[in-house]
DNA sequence: AATACGGGGGC
DNA sequence: GCCCCAGTATT
């Protein structure tokens, strides 16, 4: 391996390939924090928006501190892994709390924060405050393992260790540790990327083990593939005359856990209602009504998750005005201003 | 060490 | 369909 052949290819052709994104050269630890927990697998394209909306209305620790979960979560709303919102929310108030609202340059203090793994640590650390911590993400893992041929299951211990150590000694070779991991990252998502890579114009490929032996397209090691469980889900969404609706949040461990959702039936297998049945859930969770009982619409759905296959119907339904007094559902007229799974928010933008 | 956690884009 | 994305927390 070849560390040093590697830095300098590296910095030179992240000078020659500058991509434009809207955190780049901040130095606030606030908004660079925001950026790298929206980009945890998720695409610089997909998080552009929802980081420009998340620090404008949240521009600072203590304004995310302050708001609500509920509207931290309004602002993940179909960015997905809902754990990086309440995360990150919980995370501001102990910086309120602990550090004085003053975001901390400690490594350890930094990843003590939930939500802040050792990837994230190390970005803010080296990108608002020039540790010499370098990052190890997907492409970093991708790109090494080809440069230095490392046929390892790089999800246990001592694959990742062979990663971190070539790093360490590539990070040596330069005193800008940002630019290090700035431009390790581009070149992943640029260059090495993960299938059909260019190697014949890549600056590195005279030294990279993996194109000598012929090994790109084999490395980094396959992982072992998820099973996805089935789910089946049925929505009720019951409306009244005012336009009230039956709505829920979601509290389990779960996916999509303190979001909203309509009244859930979940079922081993697929659930075929008629308006009896229907009527009798209804009665079951104490939700009652005056007038008759309408069925006006039926979409079935299906969604695909990292781990699951949710299979959906959502099930509209009229009636005079809605009556519960019970505690485990909310009534609430305007939706607008709560966060559904995308699944819902779909089905509501056409419904509401 | 293995699994859960969303949603989207590329091939 | 399948892979993977600027990963982390929990089991």
């Amino acid at each position: 391996m070849e560390p040093k052949y590697f830095t300098q290819q590296l910095l030179k052709w992240h000078k020659a390939n500058p991509r434009p994104m809207p955190w780049l050269g901040l130095t606030d630890p606030y908004k660079i924090w925001v950026s790298e927990i929206i980009l945890q697998q998720t695409r610089v394209q997909q998080g552009w928006n929802y980081y420009l909306a998340f620090v404008e209305t949240f521009p600072t620790i203590q304004s995310l501190a302050e708001s609500s979960e509920d509207l931290v979560l309004k602002h993940w709303e179909g960015l997905g892994y809902y754990s990086r919102a309440r995360n990150i929310h919980k995370a501001a108030n102990q910086i309120m709390e602990n550090h004085a609202g003053v975001f901390p340059e400690d490594y350890e203090e930094i990843i003590s924060l939930p939500g802040i793994g050792p990837y994230t640590a190390a970005a803010i650390a080296s990108f608002a405050f020039g540790q010499k911590r370098p990052v190890v993400d997907g492409n970093v893992l991708r790109i090494v393992s080809r440069y230095c041929h490392i046929d390892e299951d790089l999800s246990k211990v001592k694959g990742k260790k062979k990663i971190l150590v070539f790093l360490t000694e590539a990070m040596s070779f330069t005193k800008d540790a940002a630019a290090f991991n700035q431009a390790i990252m581009n070149f992943g998502a640029l260059q090495c990327i993960p299938s059909n890579p260019n190697c014949g114009i890549c600056k590195m490929s005279k030294k990279c083990k993996a194109l000598l032996n012929d090994q790109v397209s084999y490395l980094p090691r396959a992982k072992t593939k998820i099973k996805k469980k089935k789910r089946y889900f049925t929505y009720l969404d019951i409306v009244d005359l005012q336009g009230n609706r039956v709505i829920n949040r979601r509290k389990e461990k779960d996916i999509w856990q303190g979001l909203y959702e309509l009244i859930l039936n979940e079922t081993e297998k697929e659930w075929k209602p008629n308006l009896e049945k229907i009527s009798g859930f209804l009665t079951e969770n104490e939700i009652h009504w005056k007038g008759t009982l309408g069925l006006s619409n039926r979409l079935k759905t299906r969604r695909i998750l990292s781990h699951q296959l949710i299979n959906a119907e959502i099930i509209t339904l009229r009636c005079d005005k809605i009556q519960y007094k019970g505690t485990k559902f909310q009534i609430a007229n305007r939706l607008k201003g709560f966060a559904f799974p995308k699944l819902l928010e779909l089905y509501l933008q056409t419904n509401l």
